[in-house]
RNA sequence: CGCGGGGUGGAGCAGUCUGGUAGCUCGUCGGGCUCAUAACCCGGAGGUCAUAGGUUCAAAUCCUGUCCCCGCAC
């Protein structure tokens, strides 16, 4: 097999792991400003192929013709591409012979797009998948070849979904990448009717309120957590709350109902536990260490 | 030179503007109370105030340099 990995995120480092034997080239988002001040930073994938030792682009734009003359040359059988970034062209995804074989971390036609974990958790939903497809010019709109189902457990993050998800694409490639080079795979046409879609997520989306209900809050802490983060304002500061739970406790909406064990604070309806936050300029630390420097006590406010 | 916050006993903070006794909440150790407790009471240990220099009778506090941490923007 002579296979061309297209991606950028953390979702697809173990796919790109489990076929790096057959990988002849690894195309990636150019390096972005990260972190504090200017520095470029590789995003996960270019620095795992060169951890693997294996070669690495990162057009400005994949659709470039030098660049697609650039895939051709390599006479590749199927690009493989996960969390790419980019929308590829016809004429890229013509440039192996397979085409673009997609892993997609839903299971289509649900959550089409750029966000699918993430929008999974944030809907509640109780199940998802990887999906496994044959690109076309759409977005996430191939035909199926197969998908790998999966539970979402309900105190999981977006981080450790991801996580699992990524395993498991891994392996779903690994088991059909084989016999799709041969030829020899299904393709499952998706209905387009029951389509929903799943869009990259705004920062503000993660932003808590205590005017909602504690369940939809921690539905959104866990879909946004690890990135971009969930946050809220309080009347003690702005801060990213990094690890939440749940709570039986009740009262008003931002009243602070305990500060030991765990600072829990109420919300429109329910309550939640901070257990982790980071004030802004601050590090991060334990609810209760909050408590205690911001001298809080039940009974007090939050907004 | 993108903007900004911060480094004070083990933790989180106040004190800095207006130099002059090291403060608060928590933890920890010892003792007490209680059927019991993450509750309450009493007592103790623990700090070169990031670092180097300067000003001053006197610096956590004012001035200058350096190191480190973090938030936002990206």
């Amino acid at each position: 097999m002579n296979l061309i990995f297209f991606a950028t995120a953390e979702f697809a480092v173990p796919s790109l792991y489990a076929l790096k034997e057959h990988v002849c080239l690894v195309v990636s988002q150019p390096d972005r400003p990260g972190r504090r001040g200017m520095k470029l930073q590789a995003s996960p994938i270019k620095q795992a192929a060169l951890e693997l030792g294996l070669p690495v682009e990162t057009p400005e734009k994949s659709r470039a013709p030098e660049f697609v003359e650039r895939l051709r040359l390599e006479n590749a059988d199927a690009l493989v591409v996960a969390a790419y970034g980019q929308i590829l062209s016809q004429a890229v995804l013509d440039s192996a012979n397979r085409g673009g074989i997609n892993l997609h971390g839903s299971i289509l036609p649900k959550y089409r797009g750029a966000a699918p974990i993430q929008r999974c958790i944030l809907d509640g939903e109780n199940e998802t998948g990887v999906t496994l497809m044959q690109m076309d010019k759409g977005m996430d709109t191939g035909d199926i070849i197969e998908i790998a189902r999966t539970p979402i457990y309900p105190d999981e993050t977006y981080g450790e979904l991801q996580g699992r998800l990524a395993v498991i694409a891994a392996d779903l490639a690994t088991e059909w990448m084989p016999r799709i080079v041969e030829g020899n795979y299904p393709r499952i046409p998706q209905s387009n009717d029951e389509a929903t879609h799943a869009p990259k997520v705004q920062k503000e989306e993660a932003e808590l309120s205590f005017d909602r209900d504690a369940d939809e809050e921690y539905n959104r802490y866990r879909a946004f957590t690890p990135a971009p983060g969930a946050w809220i304002k309080t009347n003690a500061g702005q801060m990213r709350i990094s690890r939440m739970a749940r709570s039986d406790l009740d009262g008003a909406s931002g009243e602070i109902l305990e500060t030991a064990p765990n600072l829990t604070v109420a919300f429109q309806s329910g309550a939640l536990q901070f257990i982790e936050v980071q004030p802004e300029g601050k590090k991060r630390m334990s609810g209760r260490d909050f408590a205690n420097g911001a001298r809080l006590r039940p009974g007090l406010r939050l907004i």
